[in-house]
DNA sequence: TGAAATAGCGCAATCGATTGCAACTATCCG
DNA sequence: CGGATAGTTGCAATCGATTGCGCTATTTCA
């Protein structure tokens, strides 16, 4: 009946005169102020849920002067569709936004402008948030170091270069690059190129991965077989086109993506070269697109909304002055076969959670 | 030089002590209130120029009594990857963040409770921001409609239903269904399945859009070519099977999504059918991977940035006290050959931008 | 029993802006 | 030359919370 008495309950002052105390009083109970005397506590949060008031947010990050914003920048260009449609950011930004969302943050969407990502210190990304994510590192190593310099709120989801200033997110580039080219060299694959640019830390990761496997099994590294894909996919084929016509021989493929990964298959298949009897090929990923591709796609999978939580649980842990490091979080090979069977995940990199000891 | 002074200028107030005046006039000032003399005004925002400084957001929008914030509400689960994946929810994310942006709003990202949108109620989707935009109307039309119910600054993705409490912007869905199966009668298929939930408005309008054609060409609409495909492609696939062993005839298939067509694509061709030859297939969004598929896949065209666009608009302007009517965009077919050769566009259906009168 | 310690709460300043109203200063005109 | 008018600017309240400090009772202990 008496759910909703006569006028709102819109501020603390509301509360407060409600329950006949002052707003100080009304303030501390709310927050569990051990000064305040258990009745009386007890007696604020009864009215404050009877009248349905939660204290205004705004007002408050105010008075803290903070934002309860992270800020989450995509390094690749959100307008180009070059890697962005990749289903990829959507998994990740969907991790980040649930775990925002549980710590009670808000999330400010970015992409970084494609010239120069200091152009970011004077915008609302670094201004009006308490915390930045950055997904990838973009060609721009140096700018982006530069713009972490004297920030202690930063996380990147990318490789751990050396001399950052900010915290490292990332997946297991080299092990995964590693178990994609083991996996073909298993099949009695020797030919197996590598798709993929490696002007950016992480797929240099896969790449150095790739030659490990092909060390290790005693294959050399010819250097036809680097192949430096465009992002845009049509030129990707052309490029395809091209290795294809210049005769090089290769009899397997790792890609640095699925999306690649799916644009080769059809582009070899085009050119009248069978999957994966003629040519093998293993994408990165493991977009739900890959399972039902002809033929499937064997691919690595990366735990994406895993790592949305790991990032947004380091970028919080440093904006409350914590000790963070680093981590890598494990790949997972996922081989899939044609003969139409389910699928069969196998081994998995090592995983290294690394924390630091927390300090009170 | 000079060009960081001693003490940082961080408030108004700082700025009207610099410039000797009160802060009354500096906050004027900088918001181009005409009372302020041409002189004062261009010394303050030269001074705030050359400080560095800008107006802090967070104090303003407390003071204003607003948030700045718009949220974005997912209508599939963000968690199971029933539809998320689907690049198409990128674009548009993304088509949306970029308009914010540029009106300097920021964005609250959240998916809708898989049970029920009223409990959206008392979260910060609805109480921290000051407009929603909702992307999908879910299965949940009643309980939407009820939400919206008294609130005047909530837009939707998707269609048109009748006595709905807020504004729609959606795709020309029974223009689209048209389109795609019109395609495929053109081609001489005759035997069309529909592939698709159409338990929300909008795949309905597609389904409403497909009947037409059949009917416009003289054939017969039969039930067993209305497939009821789940979202989760693992179970698409079995249903796919089911069709197919059933011997259900069929020569052409029209799907709901890319995801579902290029999915559909491997399972015919795993079964043993050609596609086009066997079974033409037509998916819907045109997204990337589309190009690339083998064959190539046909689809018909959103311009999701574009909506994006419209959708902040519509919500901005509701927000500010105008009238604002529904807007359907466009869809495009784009219909692509498997010789390889490049893509073609065709046939698009009339735009309707409606816009009511702006008041002064 | 009286002084000191403690518990519980209120006062009032503060965060950084906006804005109605009052006040002040030229300028203008009869 | 005096008052009216218009053009500028300042005063101070306000948005909704948090928090240092001080003030009363009440309890504790010698």
């Amino acid at each position: 009946m008496s759910q909703n008495p006569h006028k709102k309950v819109a501020s603390l002052q509301d509360l407060a005169d409600l329950a006949g105390v002052s707003r100080a009083t009304a303030s501390r109970a709310l927050n569990d102020n051990p000064v305040i005397s258990a009745r009386t506590r007890k007696k604020l949060k009864g009215l404050a849920e009877k009248h349905g008031y939660s204290i205004n947010r705004r007002a408050r990050d105010f008075r803290l002067r903070r934002t309860s914003v992270i800020s989450v920048v995509f390094m690749l260009d959100i307008k180009s569709k070059q890697h962005m449609s990749d289903p990829f950011f959507l998994d990740m930004l969907g991790g980040i936004a649930d775990s925002l969302a549980e710590r009670d943050y808000d999330l400010l969407l970015a992409h970084a402008p494609i010239t120069n990502v200091l152009e970011l210190r004077d915008s609302r990304v670094m201004q009006q948030s308490d915390g930045v994510i950055f997904i990838g590192q973009g060609e721009q190593l140096q700018q982006l170091n530069e713009l972490a310099k004297g920030e202690n709120r930063i996380v990147v989801w990318g490789f751990p270069v050396p001399d950052r200033n900010y915290v490292v997110v990332g997946g297991d580039n080299v092990g995964g690059g590693y178990e994609a080219t083991r996996h073909l060299l298993e099949l009695g694959r020797r030919r197996i190129a590598f798709f993929g640019k490696t002007n950016n830390p992480e797929n240099a990761a896969r790449f150095e991965g790739y030659l490990k496997a092909l060390h290790e099994y005693g294959v050399g590294a010819d250097p036809d077989l680097k192949v430096d894909m465009p992002f845009e996919m049509d030129r990707a084929r052309e490029v395809i086109i091209d290795v294809v016509e210049s005769k090089v021989n290769l009899d397997a493929v790792v890609c640095v993506s699925d999306v690649m990964a799916l644009a080769s298959i059809s582009t070899f298949q085009e050119l009248g070269m069978r999957v994966p009897e003629d040519v093998s090929i293993v994408g990165y990923d493991d977009i739900s697109l890959a399972a039902y591709s002809s033929p499937p796609l064997t691919t690595v999978r990366q735990n994406i909304r895993r790592a949305g939580g790991v990032l947004v649980d380091s970028v919080l842990r440093l904006i409350n002055g914590e000790q963070v490091s680093d981590t890598i979080l494990a790949s997972e090979l996922v081989v899939r076969k044609s003969s139409g069977a389910g699928q069969v995940s196998a081994t998995a990199s090592a995983p290294n959670r690394g924390v630091a000891a927390r300090e009170g």
